[in-house]
DNA sequence: CTGTTAGCGCGTTCAG
DNA sequence: CTGAACGCGCTAACAG
């Protein structure tokens, strides 16, 4: 008579006729009990719950989609899962839906995009009800096309399609701010030290503060200087820019790394930051801004924020209400010693 | 009579119902065809795989699943998405299992037992066949139990439970493994400045180095300083040793933070490294290792091995090949500038 | 070689 | 208030 207790070592879990059998009632019964549907007596209720809980059963949600048409599941699709960036926009995604009772698929295409076709084929097998798909620059991508079944937000990189939705950092508006903040300081000779030019967010960010520089009737010292995204080419830049004799009151390094070379380079020369020369970086990276000393000033780019919105389109996009276009997500300055004494 | 062509439009996708109406043949047809069976007609074959190629028809996985009792997705419960180390160890495992056709449902618990409890509800509602769980440092951590109805291997965190599944760093042998590098290069004279002491990595990279000093006859300088995982606490702890006199010719920090303070403390004291002092730091973090000035050596714990060697593992127990125990995974000493000149 | 039947676990009618 | 019957998309066993 202890069959329904024996369905815990069946090889199949244990499932809703299990529950009702234990609870003497029929599958629809403890279905309508369990689910807190109407006209079910309460002392049958109890007996069902009491029942499915001695089994610890766990509805399967797998039948209930297929049933329902909706996996309450979307696919997460990156191609930065090493980088800084996509961890964040993850996580704020996982937010997102955390609140909910969403689940996360997560894909690595690492940039390849035969990949990519492989785990979005995977994906679309395991019916999500939609795609968030994070970049590893902020330069456009491919679209996956309006062919797909279900909805897609691009986050990071936006799509190379402009009708597709995407949520992107403003990185124009982000050196602008960055500019400003330095020359709210009083400084005006401010030059500019950043990653390569083949980067959409090296070339945006320079723009941003070139733009600022001139809204104040001011210009760059020198000119932008593009090399790589690392330590040691800020400290070369640097040596190279207070080599050649410019005179500068600033310098705005591209990323939190560049700038963390920079302040080597200075702390090398014997010039006093912020004293002499303010710095600033990029990204608010905590262990890069942290350990600099002085603390570094840098531009959060809020990449969490970034994927909590593509989270949020998503929803918003699954449920019907269409959400076509670029976002841009502002940026905040976060103030530290690098910029201003004892801050 | 284009019904067939139309299943796009409506609500769900396209079934291999409407392949197989598209192909005039019945579904078990169908399906025997699409799935290299045998007993069908190459010509039957053939355009049925037409069709469904035509109707872009994608198999449901979940009604197979449901089926076969096998999902070919397992849950990645983390506890530490913020942190450095369940991301590479999450990389690990997609990797072992991208080979193949497994996909990975990803849940952040932060750390709260409530929201892991309820997490781990919906992934084995999703019928997941097998967890991972991640822990945020290497102490032990509570066991899931030995009553889920899928086999579960911790990686980094090992279970409290020595007859759970654990994949772990071997944080003893990476003491030692640094130390006898250090006494390699004839260095006698080693002060070890690390993390705090409520953290297991931190004892017990003290311990092996201290085990790697006795067999050696010697003694590390001072005692072990404990600290936070900081450069601040880097520099700060630095500037106390050298400043109660001790003669030291090794710093072993213990993590790459750290040791970019020791770094940076010494060139400030005028002490060259490695001509005076060698140092090298724990993690082998890319951003930090490459930024420092000389680069720095340190020893890589492999997390990815980690995470791959977590999802064989994995694989293993979900075919029903038992792997109880605690498997340390061995470190990598990789060899930079602060310990051999021009490294 | 092909089609019919059965059934996976569940939710939802619709009679009783 | 309860239960039998149907269907979701798919595969396996068996007839034809």
């Amino acid at each position: 008579m202890s069959t329904a207790e024996d369905a815990v070592t069946r090889r199949r879990g244990v499932t809703l006729r299990d529950v009702a059998r234990a609870a003497g009632v029929s599958v629809a019964t403890a279905s309508k009990a369990l689910n807190g549907r109407d006209n079910v007596h309460p002392d049958t209720r109890r007996r069902v719950v009491e029942a499915s809980e001695r089994l610890s059963f766990t509805p399967n949600s797998l039948a209930r989609a297929i049933l329902a048409g909706q996996t309450g599941t979307v696919g997460l699709l990156t191609n930065d899962l090493e980088g800084r960036f996509s961890l964040p926009i993850l996580m704020g995604a996982e937010d997102a839906f955390g609140a909910g009772q969403m689940s996360v698929l997560l894909c690595d295409a690492r940039e390849d995009a035969i990949r990519e076709q492989y785990h979005l084929k995977a994906l679309l097998g395991r019916r999500v009800d939609g795609l968030i798909v994070v970049g590893s620059s902020t330069d456009p991508r491919p679209s996956l096309g309006h062919a797909l079944p279900v909805p897609a937000v691009y986050a990071y990189a936006p799509s190379a399609d402009d009708t597709d939705a995407s949520v992107v950092p403003d990185n124009v508006n982000a050196g602008t701010q960055a500019t400003q903040h330095l020359l709210s300081l009083g400084r005006t000779r401010v030059a500019h030290i950043t990653g390569p030019s083949t980067y959409a967010a090296a070339r945006e960010r320079a723009t941003g503060a070139q733009k600022a520089m001139l809204d104040a009737n001011l210009e760059l010292v020198g000119p932008v200087r593009h090399g790589s995204w690392t330590e040691t080419w800020g400290r070369a830049a640097t040596n190279s820019l207070l080599g050649s004799g410019a005179e500068v009151d600033a310098i705005l390094a591209g990323s939190d790394q560049i700038a963390r070379g920079v302040l080597d380079a200075l702390r090398d020369r014997g010039v006093a930051v912020p004293d002499d020369v303010a710095v600033m970086g990029f990204d608010n990276w905590d262990p890069m801004v942290d350990g600099a000393q002085p603390m570094l000033t840098s531009v959060d780019m809020n990449f969490k924020t970034i994927g909590r919105r593509a989270a949020q389109r998503l929803v918003d996009a699954i449920a019907g209400r269409s959400t076509a276009g670029v976002e841009q997500v502002e940026c905040t300055v976060v103030v530290r010693g690098s910029t201003v004494k004892g801050a």
